[in-house]
DNA sequence: CGAAGTTGTTGACGGTGTCAACTTAACGGA
DNA sequence: TCCGTTAAGTTGACACCGTCAACAACTTCG
C-alpha cells in the first residue's frame, strides 16, 4: 500500500475514477467525461482507467449504479421512518425523489439515460434500479396497510408513482418546464392530484 | 432541378439527411448518428450536410423538432375531435402519447435528452416543444370546460400530465419495467390514478 | 454566354476509445 | 534477503469522429 502522492501506484484509483466522473458530470455533462479528461484530472495516463473498468461504458456504468443506490438510501431514510405517518410522509417521499433529481442533474440523467451507455444489459445497473424499485414498492404496500392509499396490485401502483416523479424530474431537468413557473408547488400539485388518484379508484 | 439519381446535386439532400437520420436512430440509437456515416449511406460525402446544417447538434435539432410536431399532431387528432366526448377520450389522448413514445424510442429519447444536442438554446426546438405543451394546455383547457376535471390552473395541471405521461413513457423505453408486466394495463392504471386524481382536489 | 451562387468533395487537424507491448512497483515464498 | 509473479500504470498505434478550408461541379440568372 502505498500513501503519499507521487508515486507510481495510485492508492485506490477505483475510487478516485467514480469520484471525479460524478465530479465532471456535474460541471459539464455526461459528455465531458472522458476517459483522456479524467485521467489528465487525475494526473494519470489516460489508459489507466482501463486496469479497473472493461471500457468507458462499465465506468459510466459503476457511477450510475452508486446513483441509484444513493437514492433508494434517501427514500427509505424519508418513506421507512414512522410507518402509520400518513400521507404527508408518502407525499415527501415523492417531494426527496424530485429534489434529488434537481441537485444532481447530470447524474440523474446518466442514470436513466441508455444513450452513454452500451445496451448489452450491465447486471450491476440493473440490480441496483431493482433495488431502487422495491424500496418503492415496499414503502407503497406499507401505506396501503395502514390505510392511506387504497391497495391494488402494489407493484403497479409502484409503476405509476415512479413514473410520475421521475417523468416530473426529468422534464424539470431537461428545461422543458418555464423558468417562471414555481417549482415547489408543482411537485406539491403533481403528489397530490397522484395521491388523490391513488386513494380512489387506482 | 435535378431528378435521376446519379449526378453531382442530390435533389433533396436536406430532407433526405433527417429521413436516413431518423431511420438510423431506430436502428442502432443516437449514438450511431454520424455524419460520416449519414453521409456514406447516403451516397454522399462525409461533411456534405454541412451544407444544411451547420453542425451535427444543429441536424439532431431538426430531426427532434420535428418528433415534436409529428407528436403534438397525433394528440391534436385525438384530444380535438369531439368537444364533450368525456374522460375516455381524454384517456385516450394519454394513451396515444406513451404508444408514440413506445414506437419510436430512440426519436422519442433525442427529442427529451440534452445528451446529444448542445446546450445553447436552439430556438426552433423550443417553439415545437412549447406547441406541444400548448395543444397539452388547450386540451385540458377543454375538458375543464366540460367539467370533466376540475378547474385549476391550466397550465399547471397540464404539466402533472404531461410529467406523469413522460414519466412511464420514458421508464418503458429504457426498459425500467419488467417485461413481464402487462404494457397496456400499466397505461391504462396510469391514466385511471391521474384522470381520478385532477377529479379530486387536483 | 459568362458571372455568381449553390451544392458537394477532398485534405487536414485535433480529439476520442481502445488494444498491445512495455515498465514499474508490491507481495509472497525460498 | 532475493527473486519471481502479479497487479497497476505508461506509451505507441489505430481507426474512428466532428469540423474547417480550399477546391470542383453544377445551376441560375443577367
Amino acid at each position: 500500500m502505498n500513501l503519499d502522492g507521487n508515486a507510481y501506484h495510485h492508492g485506490d484509483l477505483r475510487t478516485a475514477l467514480l469520484a471525479e466522473a460524478v465530479a465532471m458530470i456535474d460541471e459539464g455533462g455526461t459528455s465531458s467525461v472522458t476517459m483522456r479528461a479524467i485521467g489528465r484530472r487525475l494526473g494519470v495516463s489516460r489508459s489507466a482507467a482501463y486496469r479497473h473498468f472493461a471500457d468507458k461504458s462499465a465506468l459510466l456504468v459503476a457511477v450510475a449504479a452508486a446513483g441509484f443506490d444513493r437514492l433508494r438510501d434517501r427514500l427509505e431514510a424519508v418513506g421507512a421512518g414512522a410507518p402509520g405517518a400518513g400521507i404527508d410522509r408518502l407525499r415527501q417521499v415523492g417531494e426527496v425523489y424530485v429534489r434529488f433529481a434537481l441537485e444532481n442533474p447530470g447524474h440523474y440523467r446518466l442514470m436513466y439515460g441508455k444513450e452513454a451507455i452500451t445496451r448489452e444489459d450491465r447486471p450491476e445497473l440493473r440490480e441496483a434500479a431493482d433495488a431502487l424499485f422495491d424500496e418503492l414498492v415496499r414503502i407503497v404496500e406499507s401505506y396501503q396497510r395502514s390505510g392511506t392509499i387504497k391497495g391494488r396490485e402494489p407493484r403497479v401502483q409502484a409503476y405509476v408513482a415512479w413514473g410520475a416523479v421521475h417523468g416530473l424530474a426529468s422534464l424539470l431537468i431537461e428545461g422543458q418546464i418555464l423558468t417562471a413557473v414555481d417549482v415547489d408547488g408543482l411537485i406539491r400539485q403533481t403528489t397530490s392530484i397522484l395521491l388523490d388518484g391513488m386513494r380512489a379508484g387506482g
